[in-house]
DNA sequence: TGTGCAATTAGCAAATTAGCTAATGATTGA
DNA sequence: TCAATCATTAGCTAATTTGCTAATTGCACA
């Protein structure tokens, strides 16, 4: 449920292929590796690595594991960073704004400049 | 502006940091380098990677190279891909729970079985 | 025009990731 | 219980990433 565990998860194609498949389905690791052209154990891995991030979970159906999206996780965790950059109404906090202007001031002495 | 592009960069912590940064002011290399204890040439690596991905703009100002966010690609990416994943109104598509339907039908001579 | 600082590029070592095959659980059904 | 099948873990190699320092390029200004 970390960001870092998200992000490293999404970071991979075939993994977000992955949650493509799953998002209109239940699969299994095995049908998985079907659609794909790689093999099971690779699969099970990227899996592994989806649930572990919580973008996924599992279920033992018998002999075999179905795994589904788990929605809300993927979208809080994608909105709530999104928000955290960019709250409503634009790319500058207020306070950012200040921050902005107050870079404009020059100091003369110094050799050191800053940007602005 | 590619998916991959977008996610590869966000999927580092110090860019996800260096972005936070950026949300609330424009800054110069030399300033990121400051605030993180990383040299320079490393931001300016990091940096390169999330102007790349369309994150990030830069302008030359003098000396100075200030960054800031692109928060428009980045919501629009982050909220086109949850979209992809989960339209509006619940984790299914109508047609996935079709074919979650037809996954229960069962074939008997066969030895290959299906989950379900 | 030459010196100094900002930024980037080049080149390197350590760490991580992604794929594979082989081996090891887990579960069903004869 | 044995054989078959699905899933996962182990162990490996090739490729990529991340940090660094050193070298290069771009600008400002004395």
């Amino acid at each position: 449920m970390s960001l870092d565990k998200v992000f490293e998860a999404l970071a991979s194609g075939p993994r977000r292929e992955i949650l493509a498949y799953l998002s209109s389905a239940e699969l299994s690791t095995s049908e998985l590796a079907e659609r794909f052209k790689m093999s099971a154990p690779t699969i099970s891995r990227h899996l592994s690595v989806l649930e572990n991030a919580g973008l996924v979970t599992s279920a033992r159906h018998g002999q075999f594991v179905l795994y589904k999206l788990a929605p809300d996780n993927l979208v809080n965790t994608l909105a709530g960073f999104a928000f955290e950059l960019c709250p409503v109404g634009g790319p500058l906090k207020r306070e950012s704004r200040k921050l902005a202007a107050q870079k404009k001031t020059k100091t003369k002495t110094k050799t050191v400049r800053k940007p602005g």
